[in-house]
DNA sequence: GCCTTGCCCA
């Protein structure tokens, strides 16, 4: 019934202007009442619509939104044979239609289909003008202002966007400051040369409001890149104009200081904190977990986590990651898998990241099987293995020497459709480097590389180690050189691969140049920087220098190990000096250390050595 | 519309 009343009124061809508002009012009508059944049931009637016809029934207020929704959706998916080209009146129109119904997240997903839709030429200031000539509200032109911005933000068409902002700008608009920090966010995402200070003084000039929120995200922003004095600053600049910081804002800077693992400066925070009576969140105990773990004050992470758990602060998901994890890395499964069924019995559920620090605690206590089972049972959970997880696996298979296995596993990562990241082929190429299979390490890295993942240092000192094990020092310092080209920072095991290489040469002096390089650049000389020298000077006969280098390493606190006594023994037997070798030797037990047959020959020649003389 | 911090791999 209702179909045949439709298409008499659409069909009739040539209508006059003054008809239009008359049709509009009855086809209203008909939807109102039968909903989009005569169309669907008659897809031509759409391509007889025209764009005024439409705009005029979007916009009736007598068509209930549902009604309107579904119009508008079918008038988009285009299932008439001819089908009608939606002008950009048509989608500005059911806009505003859906401002009145304050639906914003549906007006956000209009304007992502204007924005981001190529073929639509759709020029924001146009879109503003047609606006403005049909709603004269100048509210909703400013929130439509700031929704075309949210749009560009989220589509990372940052012109666009600043050209928004720009705008809004001129005529005095206000910017929401959550579509702000939503540019923010996403300005730190894209790690590019755009300054988020700058952007957000902008914010502050133009009288956005500015809540702790968006101060907090940039203060993260510069804390990420190293920046955390400017952060400071920042905070207290703010902190003056009535914006003060909160818990996650200490948070965010308390974190930064534990990567640098300052403990002066944490506490400086903590203070700070104290005076402004912020209390610890979950995440501020976190962090000072964290830091504690990383620099192996067991009792203290002990204490803190008990201490939290008296308050009545709840230990959230994270807190437990950490925990487990550290407590994975001190091989105490027993109590890891303790806490994982308390966070179990608390509700909390468990995701990838928690499985992540078990499998790698399983991993790294070489129970492969049973890690295999958690791998399974994550599965069954319906949580998805990562590429960390298949590296945690792949690294705990090399260290068992199933290389084999380790392969296979990558095999199954890639038929998933995970593509491996520089740890997958830096825990590959080190392992074969261990195994001294120098020419298939060297094959992953290149590999790596025309893959297109980026080497980082772990990449290059693995190299660098290779051509000085090998011998090659040129290239080792040509790599070396290369890495630092790239921004890369070498650390001890970088320099202590090249020292080492220089030693076995017996190229002391430049061994020293690179050992005192470091030493300015504040990276310690740890234990293998020591035996590689006293190694080095006892092969090529200068045993008091070693014995110098001895002493000095004590007296910075380095407990020689059994490399070191075994380099040294030898060194002074060569020379036959065999009682300051025997005193060694003694030494060397009373220090707990268990000698091999190395110390023992070198010990015997010692004697012939001296006899000799 | 409900934003900002911390957790797993060498």
């Amino acid at each position: 019934m209702s179909t045949i009343r439709l298409s008499e009124i659409i069909v009739k061809k040539s209508l006059v202007t003054s008809e239009i508002p008359g049709r509009a009012a009855e086809i209203t009508k008909i939807l109102t009442i039968s909903g989009l059944k005569p169309f669907k049931e008659n897809p031509s009637l759409l391509s007889n619509l025209n764009s005024e016809l439409t705009n005029l029934i979007l916009s009736n207020p007598h068509l209930p939104l549902h009604t309107c929704t579904l119009f508008y959706d079918l008038l988009k998916s285009n299932i008439s044979p001819t089908p009608l080209k939606l002008s950009l009146q048509t989608h500005l129109t059911f806009i505003i239609r859906l401002y009145k119904a304050e639906k914003f997240r549906e007006i956000k997903q209009v304007l992502r289909f204007l924005i981001s839709d190529g073929n639509l030429e759709c020029p924001f200031e146009k879109m503003v003008s047609f606006v403005s000539s049909e709603c004269g509200d100048s509210v909703f032109i400013e929130r439509f202002c700031d929704l075309c911005f949210g749009v560009c933000v989220e589509e990372k068409m940052f012109e666009e966007a600043n050209g928004i902002f720009d705008y809004m700008e001129n005529m005095g608009f206000n910017l929401d400051e959550r579509s702000c920090i939503l540019y923010l966010i996403e300005l730190k995402k894209c790690g590019r040369g755009y300054s988020f200070l700058g952007f957000f003084r902008r914010m502050v000039e133009s009288g956005v409001e500015i809540s702790v929120f968006s101060m907090t995200t940039v203060i993260d922003g510069l804390c990420r890149r190293g920046e955390v004095e400017k952060g400071r600053e920042l905070m207290n600049e703010m902190a003056g104009i009535g914006v003060k910081p909160n818990v996650i804002t200490y948070n965010t800077i308390l974190n930064a200081y534990v990567k640098r693992k300052d403990f002066r400066l944490i506490n400086e925070v903590l203070s700070l904190m104290q005076k402004d009576k912020v209390e610890y969140s979950a995440a501020t105990y976190t962090a000072l977990i964290e830091y504690f773990a990383s620099v192996d004050k067991h009792e203290e992470v002990e204490k803190l986590f008990d201490e939290m758990r008296e308050r009545t602060i709840e230990v959230d998901l994270h807190l437990y990651t950490s925990m487990i994890s550290w407590l994975c890395q001190r091989r105490k499964i027993k109590r890891a898998f303790a806490l994982f069924d308390e966070l179990n019995d608390k509700g909390l559920a468990p995701n990838a990241h928690v499985y992540g620090a078990l499998i790698d605690g399983l991993c790294k206590t070489g129970q492969m099987e049973a890690a295999d089972m958690l791998v399974n049972h994550m599965q069954n959970q319906g949580i998805h293995v990562n590429v960390v997880i298949f590296n945690t696996l792949l690294n705990g298979y090399c260290k068992k020497g199933m290389i084999d296995v380790a392969l296979r596993q990558l095999a199954i990562m890639e038929k998933k459709g995970l593509q491996p990241d520089v740890f997958t082929y830096n825990i590959i190429a080190s392992w074969m480097s261990k195994l001294k299979r120098h020419e298939e390490a060297k094959k992953w890295l290149f590999m790596m590389v025309e893959k297109g993942v980026n080497p980082n240092a772990f990449s290059f000192t693995t190299l660098i180690d290779i051509h000085c094990k090998e011998g090659n020092l040129v290239e080792a310092k040509r790599l070396f050189q290369q890495m630092e080209g790239r921004g890369l920072r070498p650390n001890n095991i970088t320099y202590n691969a090249l020292i080492d290489g220089y030693t076995k040469k017996g190229e002391m002096k430049d061994a020293y140049k690179l050992r005192d390089e470091m030493e300015a650049k504040g990276i310690f000389p740890d234990i293998y920087t020591y035996t590689s020298l006293v190694h080095g000077e006892c092969s090529f006969g200068k045993v008091d220098k070693a014995m110098r280098l001895f002493n000095e390493m004590q007296q910075k606190g380095l407990v020689p190990n059994v490399v070191t006594y075994t380099a040294m023994i030898s060194g002074l037997s060569k020379e036959g000096r065999s009682d300051e070798a025997f005193g060694l030797y003694s030494e060397m037990i009373s220090m707990g250390h268990t000698p091999d047959q190395r110390v023992y020959s070198s010990l015997v020649g010692s004697l012939h050595t001296a006899g000799g003389h």
